[in-house]
RNA sequence: GUCCCCAUCGUCUAGCCUGGUCCAGGACACCGGCCUUUCACGCCGGCAGCAGGGGUUCAAAUCCCCUUGGGGACGCCA
């Protein structure tokens, strides 16, 4: 019988969650659900030095957000290091490794020098056959020692088959005694993150393909500890538009997680852009819903080849992936009302124009002008921004709209006070009789409906576009509009 | 320098395994048009790609080789 399936996101919380990690997450979580399997959380900390707690909780708070789930709590490798090194013991006594006295300096001396010969950079073996007399006599002496595994030397090779990559084959003599625990008796994630996978019952490891050259390393870990190896599956890597590997040093917040979260990124929107990158199905969909990726999802529809995420610093039109920004509107638009509800609020309450009645006697109100503004929005910041005078009086009036709609027709001035004067005189304030009242507005001064219109437009919403006007007028209430047609003049005389 | 991986429109990709149905399909972006009081949406249309060179074959985006380009690894980081 096929075991369970098992699988791990072991991040590292040396920062916040960026791009690149979430997509592992995101491919590891999938996969699990796909197959009824399981997903552990593993927080990689083993490096003390540069470990917070402030990026663990970072790390959570992303994966959240984002919809991942996993199963059983997180636990920290940390926890793990006697089982780490008892590991190291066993491979030791077994003669899979082998205590190595070379100093640091030595070894950087070395690999300098064969940087320069422009020669292999690799371990010489200098402490390989050590003999026993010598070893003892050296760690008599005190002398600190890393453990080296020790890889078959002659003909031969480590070979696997990788799910996305298909058979990689390493030749032994190209492998070098890497260092599995450090000389202050530390293990190195080599070991402690093999050995963690074999405690896990790990069935499939799915990282990015940065870990493609460890895996033969790490199979020979397995073997030597008697261990069964278990599947992999590298992704092809996330780079920038130079090419280059997105890193939180030269990209800073525009890879993070947190950083689409906080501008306006519907989750399930971003997750669906992320699986994008470097995946696809043979028919090359593009929109799914939580189940219809979990369905559709497949480690077989993993690109070999990177991926750019177009992330455009400095573009004024887009400020980050165009095509992550238009999954999102797309979601935006189109998911029911009531899921993109809570995202509304959020902002709104960050614009501080939240109002609880929204949530009670305006409640269908609001949703109602959730429905009329939102397909032309990209992101929910939008709407404590652009759509911030539907739910306040205090609104700034957008130049280039008060310049083209407004100050362009000096008329418009006495105007649309009279406008404001006939559209209070309504009894039934509706999308036929604001219309009425506007359409024969204009007849009566010959000019066309859209002047008056776009400078109501204008002078109600501070846009330069929206929807239907009168479909505005209604949303946004007769006593607002009444009032704000009549600021008309104090516009003009700013001048 | 050594090893590993990759290569289809500007970007994300389908097609490649199992050659012909591909003078290469979709999406985003861009450009035009329709709709419209505006802007979006929607719809219609356009621009744009098999890195290059050799082979194999009746036939190559698809198979093989070389070149070039890109990425990754070569740490007592993870």
């Amino acid at each position: 019988m096929q075991r369970e399936v098992i699988v791990r996101f072991a991040p590292s919380p040396t920062g916040y969650l960026h791009i690149g990690g979430a997509r592992t997450a995101i491919f590891n979580w999938l996969f699990a659900q796909k197959t009824c399997g399981k997903m552990i959380l593993r927080i990689e900390d083993t490096d003390a030095e540069r470990s917070t707690q402030e990026s663990i909780q970072g790390i959570i708070d992303s994966l959240k957000w984002l919809g991942i789930t996993w199963d059983e709590d997180p636990y920290f490798q940390s926890q793990f290091i006697n089982e780490h090194l008892a590991a190291a013991r066993k491979l030791l006594e077994s003669g899979n490794a082998y205590k190595c006295f070379c100093t640091k300096d030595e070894l950087d001396r070395k690999r300098q020098a064969a940087l320069k010969r422009k020669s292999d950079l690799r371990y010489d073996g200098t402490c390989r056959n050590l003999t026993l007399e010598a070893v003892a006599e050296k760690e008599e002496a005190g002398i600190p020692y890393t453990i080296r595994m020790k890889v078959p030397r002659g003909e031969g090779s480590v070979r696997f088959e990788d799910i996305v990559y298909k058979t990689i084959e390493y030749k032994y003599e190209d492998i070098e005694d890497f260092v599995i625990v450090r000389s202050n008796g530390q293990p190195l994630y080599l070991l402690s993150n093999a050995v963690d996978d074999i405690r896990d019952r790990i069935t499939h490891v799915i990282r990015g393909q940065d870990g493609l050259s460890n895996a033969h390393r790490q199979i020979l870990i397995y073997r030597a500890l008697g261990a069964p190896v278990p599947q992999f599956a590298h992704m092809s890597l996330t780079l920038d538009p130079q090419k280059a590997k997105i890193s939180k040093r030269k990209h800073g917040e525009l890879v993070a997680v947190h950083f689409y979260r906080e501008h306006g990124f519907l989750p399930w929107a971003f997750v669906n852009f992320l699986v994008l990158l470097g995946w696809a199905t043979p028919e090359s969909r593009e929109i799914f819903s939580r189940e219809e990726l979990i369905e559709a999802f497949s480690l077989q529809g993993i690109n070999r080849a990177n991926s750019i995420f177009d992330v455009r610093k400095d573009d004024p039109k887009y400020f980050t992936d165009p095509k992550a920004i238009s999954i999102n509107a797309h979601y935006l638009r189109t998911l029911p009302i009531e899921e993109i509800e809570p995202y509304v609020r959020v902002e709104m309450e960050k614009a501080g124009i939240w109002d609880p009645e929204y949530e009670n006697t305006k409640h269908s109100w609001f949703l109602d002008t959730i429905e009329l503004i939102r397909g032309r929005f990209h992101v929910t910041t939008d709407f404590g921004s652009r759509g911030r005078a539907y739910f306040s009086d205090d609104f700034p009036i957008e130049p280039r709209a008060l310049k083209k709609n407004i100050l362009k027709h000096p008329e418009l001035k006495k105007w649309l006070p009279m406008l404001a004067d006939r559209l209070q005189a309504l009894e039934s304030f509706s999308v036929t009789e604001t219309e009425n009242v506007i359409r024969e507005m204009a007849a009566e001064f010959g000019v066309k409906p859209g002047v008056l219109i776009n400078g109501i437009r204008t002078l109600v919403t501070g846009q330069l576009a929206g929807p239907g006007m009168f479909d505005v007028l209604i949303a946004i209430g007769q006593h607002r509009v009444v009032k704000r047609l009549r600021r008309a003049p104090a516009l003009f005389d700013k001048l």
